[in-house]
DNA sequence: CAATCATATTCAATTCCATGTATATGATTA
DNA sequence: TAATCATATACATGGAATTGAATATGATTG
């Protein structure tokens, strides 16, 4: 945007959020940590991406200030820092018809010390 | 996105969405469409664009669907298609803590016939 | 302190998007 | 039917986003 218009500017801030938010990869991260926090390892086994792609999304969601980590031991765990930006997601799959529950039923396993108390329990 | 993932597919509509909105001006035309149907110059003379990029934006949304154009005489109005568009909007803007309210004060003429017959009126 | 672990960053190639300029379309009026 | 009106489209260029591959970081353990 070369010469922008005084009556654009106000957008700009909801652009970059919909800039982030307009890729499939930070759309299905983000569905991961509404129930919340997760580690990487368990999105990268959850999604099937390679280690770094996930990573470099996970950079797009926290350098956008989206999401947050903390470092527990080897894992790092990220979560959502506001949790608004789900009436975003709910409202668009409401306009699009479209109501997703990642299918949680499928376990994943990996080797953080949350996964491997649970299936420790199991 | 080359090896698209299964678990991301179901994110492809959305991110449809994200992407026709991840723009200023696009965002600025769908407020301007907020209190119903407009004409072409209304928006071109309310946002001070050139008219070719105007109708650019206007096309993009168009062909994403969100916007629908009707001829009456010289004019070409649009409106939006699905109103839901606006919850997306609303949260967005609930989520970067702006509450954008276009100022219609600020009176803007153009000739379609709706803005001729509301000048005369005064 | 060297090895190992989970995770992050860099870099390059490609594709996609934004936007200025020029021109086309198609309805309307004289 | 020629001129005029509002609007749309085509094309070209520059810039940004995507993503694969390789490598770096920095905490942890032996």
């Amino acid at each position: 945007m070369i010469d922008q218009d005084i009556e654009t500017k106000p957008y700009d801030l909801q652009t970059q959020v919909f800039r982030v938010l307009n890729h499939p990869a930070r759309l299905a991260l983000l569905e991961i940590l509404r129930d919340g926090e997760h580690c990487v390892c368990h999105m990268e086994a959850y999604l099937g991406f390679r280690q770094s792609y996930i990573s470099q999304q996970l950079a797009v969601l926290r350098e956008a200030g989206l999401i947050q980590d903390r470092r527990d031991g080897w894992n790092i765990f990220y979560r959502v820092v506001n949790l608004d930006i789900y009436d975003v997601l709910d409202a668009v799959q409401k306009y699009t018809g479209q109501s997703i529950n990642p299918s949680k039923e499928q376990v994943v396993s990996c080797n953080c010390p949350n996964c491997v108390s649970k299936a420790n329990r199991q």
